[in-house]
DNA sequence: TTGAAAGCGTTACCAA
DNA sequence: TTGGTAACGCTTTCAA
């Protein structure tokens, strides 16, 4: 109450805005506005008077008015499939550095591999104006993410095939991935070799498998390939082929395995070990993917292709804020990132 | 250029708005926002015309200028230490169920265990008026916190001793979990007791580790406990201590560990296994703490103490709530959860 | 149940 | 450089 300067309508309980700023430094509201945006553009002493009276009022910005006023906000959505996914954050981090360095902030929603909840923070980053949108789709999903762009939003696909002819894309050479974890078993002598996984049409899984079969393929007959399908691409369910295959006779053996994932090799190579147990690499050599933490801190080591997650996430940022900053002379893009093969004990020994 | 109704001045290029929406629609603007926001309140035969007109002309409501007006945004913001933390991502799972439940968004920033990105992101949450912040922080950095509790947004920190009078907080008791763990290793007649981790004063490990000195001190010397600090909480820290402990004397070997974290754990675990390996738990009892997936999936499962990430995220995001919903009647409150303990392999053998 | 109008706190523009 | 002012699109209140 005793806090009332010369407001005639007492402004008690709200919290201050520019005005309040303006009256208390005796400057015009504009003034405040560039003093907070861009300081340069104010003379030393009135910035100071300004500063002043920003810290004794306690003001703090009100970014809703800001993006009212300008149409769109200061900050980047990431909808994420699954941040559960070491992946995916590695995207994120390396976004947050891109959109970091253009002063802008990003902002991040696990859609955890629910479509629904992908298109329920799709639409909130729409309605709230956001500069734009970066996306690591749930598979056979984008209905909704072109619906968003088409209508005027940004957004840039990470890791997931947007095929709308407007956009640009950041992806990942799955195909490429399967192909050169089949030419390493292959380049090691293995001449019988099973892919773990999918079948999953469609996604990275499948495309890994096309990417084996052409290596496969490329041997004019001199290796054999089987496919022996999964639920899903758990450790569970790497131990159930690894079990599995232990009952087969040696000659139905494959010498080389191709998993679809990390945590299906993990868990065949755990289910392997078990005595009496088959040895790794001698009598079969696996080689996993993703590069989980958990590939490289197991018993034994294992070989995997790597994901430049922080590059694609990157990428991807890149991408989204030059189209965001300069829309006229803005070029759609689809960018396509390599895997990395990481050879370790699981097929190289020690 | 075709699609000009009767705009006075032309408003192509622009987004449609609400006043758009009632024009077309023949209602006034306040109708429209209440079919958006309180379709109960408007008649059948109006809802339909509003949202017929709301689908032909691609209406998206503009949450920014909502936020502006009420002066609060539909979203809670959830600035987290890590979210490569498996345990934080839990939270953030069980605070957007809470938060979803009662009809508002979460949206996550990771400060990547920063206390300057923790503090923009506060800062950025704090500006645009979000209804409320969860904050699982940096250790040490929550001066910060404070002074946007202080300026009137409701804040709860998860996990993190906020000890503002003026706040809710959800704690994990790490003592309790230290004393458990100890308990369970002086049960299965363990008496040379090693802490292995920290020290790091005011952190969840000390906490841990009081609660092992707790448990040793209450058996009045039959139990001797042993501190082997380390540099960080890694896998390889372990690895290291475990390397060192192989070429101690049989006498001054401990026959139970307590790690401070399952990384930690299982790096241990990994070098007493190699040959000429100790037997666990025989030889030496080893338990860890956070149930990382890394301690069940490796060759021996490793026990450890799980801490209740969704709940406290959910519970969080419950006392938030109730204070941006009943903020006259609101009382903070201070809830400490409980972690549990799981017991495998590595302690009670197969 | 519906219509009209007054803010909300910025930004951006133009004049001084 | 600074001051004044008109949007921005919604929520909310008050009458009709």
């Amino acid at each position: 109450m005793s806090d009332r300067e010369k407001d005639p309508p007492s402004r008690a309980g709200r919290q201050p805005s520019m005005v309040d700023v303006a009256r208390r430094a005796g400057v015009a509201l504009g003034t405040v506005s560039n003093v907070v945006n861009q300081p340069g553009k104010v003379s030393e002493k009135t910035r100071l008077k300004v500063q002043a009276a920003i810290e004794e009022l306690g003001f703090v910005r009100n970014r809703a008015a800001g993006s009212l006023a300008r149409g769109t906000s200061n900050t980047i959505g990431f909808v994420t499939i699954d941040l559960g996914n070491s992946f995916f954050l590695d995207m994120a981090r390396g976004a947050e550095e891109q959109a970091q360095s253009m002063g802008k902030y990003l902002l991040l929603a696990n859609a955890d591999v629910s479509a629904d909840k992908q298109d329920s923070y799709l639409a909130l980053f729409n309605e709230e104006r956001v500069a734009g949108i970066l996306l690591a789709p749930v598979p056979h999903s984008l209905e909704y993410a072109a619906w968003v762009r088409a209508h005027g939003r940004p957004v840039v696909t990470v890791n997931g095939a947007f095929d709308e002819p407007d956009s640009c894309a950041v992806l990942i050479d799955n195909e490429h991935g399967g192909y050169l974890a089949a030419r390493h078993l292959i380049e090691l002598g293995r001449r019988r070799i099973a892919f773990v996984g999918g079948p999953d049409f469609l996604t990275p899984v499948h495309e890994r498998h096309v990417g084996v079969e052409r290596a496969v393929a490329e041997t004019n007959g001199a290796v054999r390939l089987e496919h022996i399908p999964t639920r899903e691409e758990q450790t569970g369910d790497g131990g159930e082929v690894g079990h599995a295959l232990r009952s087969r006779s040696p000659d139905r053996m494959p010498d080389g395995i191709v998993a679809a994932a990390d945590l299906l090799a993990v868990g065949m190579v755990q289910a392997l070990s078990v005595a009496p147990s088959l040895s790794i690499p001698r009598d079969v050599a696996i080689i996993g993917y993703d590069n989980n933490r958990l590939a490289w801190d197991g018993t034994i080591p294992i070989s995997t292709l790597s994901q430049p997650g922080r590059e694609m996430g990157k990428a991807a940022a890149e991408l989204l804020l030059d189209e965001i900053l300069h829309p006229a002379t803005h070029v759609h893009r689809r960018l396509t990132l390599e895997p990395t093969l990481i050879a370790r004990q699981s097929t190289i020994g020690e």
